[in-house]
DNA sequence: TATTGTTATACTCTATAACTATA
DNA sequence: TATAGTTATAGAGTATAACAATA
């Protein structure tokens, strides 16, 4: 019965339904490319003992001195608890100072040092090499389009605290 | 000395070498986008106990039926060690069948069971309307322009094992 | 009450090494 | 020698809860 099923419901589910459902979906590209990327990041920073989010760490601490580490933390959505250990990592190495606020003694802002603008600026050339290999077979107006569309995901994103 | 500086060095590094740095890596706004998306997948399959990586895992099997684990592995870009646990609990749901090569005894080739038909589409459908929200600011077009500019820096990718 | 910086901790994901059985 | 499936384990990344000091 139901022979000319002209209900769009199916009778008996079939793989038919489920044809290249993964490589459909965005968000699996996403993660492909990124964790892709990523490694290739983790690698290219490997010879000065840094890690990505090291380095964006650094880097929001050069592009926004006077930060806090909260501040930092919002910027780059992470977690308060989780950047102690990475400031501790690059204040071993000289690469800013802590300064107490005058007005709130809670707070403690953030500056490069020398070392740490030089620094800041070899892992981000280690990087941009880097990228110029992931980004190989996109243009240059195709790597600025990419970048916009990324963004329009995740800008509005306020998980991070 | 050198006031005018003709070299191309600088004779001070300046914050002003590195602006708007790490807003122009590409591979910053890949990780940001990645990790929101993956957030809302989490949560999308949250309610029927699944994550992003086991409904992969089920995909594959349904969309290539009679693939070994280790062809998935491979697939998906993940290590064999890590898929065991994650058939275990498909196996557990009765989602896929194992059965033995008779021609290689090593291998166990996968089946979908019609409740595992049944969940893949489920959990496709759950991902598909956590897209929609992810992607909203996207036009039709761009999100095919994207996915084919993601794939373009995976592709080739053959770390996993 | 809320925020900052911090510690402790747990959970997930991922990577490596080793083992067996088979080819 | 190489591959498949598995186990155990270690390392990152990330999450929550709690705390003292301060606003």
């Amino acid at each position: 019965m139901n022979e000319t099923n002209l209900s769009r419901t199916p009778t008996k589910v079939s793989a038919d339904h489920i044809r290249d459902a993964l490589d459909q979906l965005v968000g699996y590209h996403l993660r492909r490319a990124s964790v892709h990327d990523l490694n290739g990041a983790v690698a290219a920073l490997d010879d000065v003992g840094a890690r990505p989010i090291t380095m964006s760490v650094l880097l929001s601490i050069v592009e926004q001195p006077g930060s806090t580490s909260a501040d930092i933390c919002r910027m780059l959505g992470i977690k308060r608890a989780n950047i102690v250990g990475l400031l501790q990592q690059l204040e071993a190495r000289d690469l800013f100072l802590r300064k107490d606020d005058p007005a709130d003694q809670r707070i403690q802002r953030l500056y490069p040092t020398e070392t740490g603008l030089k620094t800041a600026l070899d892992w981000l050339n280690r990087i941009r090499q880097h990228e110029e290999k992931t980004l190989r077979r996109l243009s240059l107006e195709e790597r600025a389009e990419l970048r916009r569309l990324l963004s329009l995901i995740w800008s509005e994103d306020t998980s991070g605290e």
